[in-house]
DNA sequence: TGGTACGATGTTACCGGTCACATGTTACCG
DNA sequence: CGGTAACATGTGACCGGTAACATCGTACCA
């Protein structure tokens, strides 16, 4: 009843100091005889006293809050990386304050208000370069991206290694034995696409093969993928085996596949990125590369905290090893196999 | 350069007014003579003015802060609530703020730091009664509840009709002419389980059918769905049904019908509820009831911000309903169809 | 035993807004 | 033309903490 309404100096006239001892003892400063020190605690504890956070925020000066902007939380890849960011940050003293930002104008209106009115602290920007959002981003002020190597070197970064990713993915597929690789691609102006594009490319060349694969761009997403299949069937020649840049557009294809009576691994291979946990439950399971979400958040929310408390230090960028994980929609290309 | 250090009083200097009036230029008080109003509004833009977020809500004693705590933030039902959740809480003018509490001390913690330090002027509980966690919920504190009914009235809830959605999916393996369904559960302890059970066990007694239905408790978990299928398998009589009481564990049951040579729908037919994104991707096409998430989300925050403005209001209950998405893994129970 | 340093505590200003109220100005009316 | 209402603006307190500095007492050392 009397909650929200006792302040720290009706604390301290209750413990019979001044409100700046009650200010000390709440804030574990030494300088307090135990004596005075278990007085304001019991006044505390007797007026059910709670620091207001706002007013600490205000004389502090610090908001003791970070945000993370992304364009939207229910896909898996960025709710993942969230959570284990804001976990990562409360644990550091901050509370992280996510918001989706579908489009630039969002984007742009947010970071007005979420930063330039002191709310946040710091900027977690996921997927920042979709568009051309990084543009409004606030000179001067403590930003990190995740799950994208940033084109510019201001800020601090943590991401997938994407080209070694493609690099390796397509290195698995020649490793069996396909010749003819198909890939699917993110939407081409993001960053990420751009990546596992080249590593895609720079595995067939390795390999001593020209680069005239057939490549479908498609938005992340399954239909998109199940569309590029049906496009890859309408070429002369089909290609044996796929690289999908993301799990969702390879489940795409396993279900077009299956539509339209093809094998999955006889006839055709198929190989994701980022080892959603559906994957294993596919028909069939699908090979993989997975991706560390949880540590690309928790590193994230490492250097955000880091670049707020040290206003400059270097910038870093991290890039995270993706695992392969190999399960049933990859197999021996057929006439490799004839040859065993 | 100067910015983050010009203040309201700056501004009236600059523009040789009070500070009160800058105030009232802010807040769009019709009180302002056009004149002046302009002369302020220049002096804000030449000094790049931006009110103090922290100053605000300290002055007005309103935190602009909404808070959403969720077990998690990385399932998909959880987070798509969030989404929506927090994209009405911003077009009311509050951000909401959400963080994950996976057990019940976390919970606690949270709900300590977030709402007793004044940070939040309201809380949504997703999911609350997973545990004894309710408990700990602040009394005299806007509070709704998203996605499970409450026990108690004390506070805005918005759910899933959960009863009526498993005595819909019940009764359509019933129509289909299945008479030995097997069901498998969420945790016990949990609302939402209670609910979806009680709803399953209405539709068999209605059909005249005896409840020695078998059930077998599982997680929410696909793996716990795996599991629930070979228990079932072990019994002396195989049910040729199966609801789940979620996607994820119905996905479980279809990978292991798979693994152990069983057809789905032929030799046993698999619905699930939630309509996860993926569900139409899987072998064979998920038949499930589809929750509409982002109603929930948008609902709740509305009550909330409802709450939180008008101090007394009588409380809400909605109940949402579900949408029965019909795929290919449910069909005609095999005796059901000699009779065709 | 006096001086100094340090530990414990109090005092006052301040963070950057809003609020309640006082004051000044203009307009309207009898 | 004086009085009053409505409008426009200014003044000072206040929100609930923290920071910087002042003060007081005591222990230590020469």
């Amino acid at each position: 009843m009397s909650r929200s309404k006792v302040t720290i100096r009706d604390v301290a006239t209750y413990a019979g100091v001044s409100h700046q001892t009650v200010s000390r003892v709440i804030n574990g400063s030494r300088a307090v005889r135990p004596a005075t020190r278990a007085r304001v605690e019991e006044a505390i504890a007797a007026l059910d006293y709670r620091p207001d956070a706002l007013a600490q925020s205000m004389a502090r000066g610090r908001s003791g809050y970070l945000a993370c902007l992304s364009p939207n939380l229910t896909d898996y890849t960025f709710s993942s990386i969230i959570d284990a960011a804001e976990m990562e940050a409360r644990e550091n003293g901050y509370y992280l304050m996510s918001a989706s930002a579908p489009d630039a104008e969002t984007f742009h209106h947010l970071i007005e208000d979420l930063v330039q009115s002191g709310r946040t602290e710091g900027i977690m920007v996921i997927n920042p370069f979709a568009d051309d959002r990084h543009n409004f981003l606030p000179k001067g002020h403590p930003v990190v991206f995740a799950g994208a190597r940033p084109r510019e070197e201001a800020a601090d970064s943590v991401a997938l290694d994407d080209v070694n990713v493609a690099l390796n993915s397509t290195k698995h597929l020649l490793d069996l034995g396909h010749r003819y690789i198909g890939m699917i691609t993110g939407p081409g102006g993001e960053d990420c696409t751009q990546d596992r594009t080249q590593g895609f490319l720079q595995a067939l060349q390795q390999a001593g093969l020209d680069s005239t694969a057939p490549i479908v761009e498609g938005n992340w997403l399954p239909d998109s993928g199940y569309r590029a299949f049906k496009q890859f069937c309408a070429l002369d020649k089909r290609p044996t085996a796929i690289f999908a840049q993301n799990d969702n557009m390879a489940v795409g294809v396993l279900r077009a596949a299956r539509d339209f009576g093809l094998l999955v691994p006889d006839q055709l291979s198929v190989i994701g990125v980022d080892d959603i946990p559906m994957a294993a439950y596919f028909a069939p399971p699908l090979t993989t590369i997975r991706q560390d979400f949880s540590a690309i958040g928790r590193q994230a929310a490492r250097l955000l905290v880091r670049a707020v408390k040290n206003a400059v230090v270097t910038k870093e960028h991290l890039l995270l090893p993706g695992e392969m994980i190999i399960r049933r929609s990859t197999a021996p290309a057929a006439d490799a196999r004839d040859l065993v």
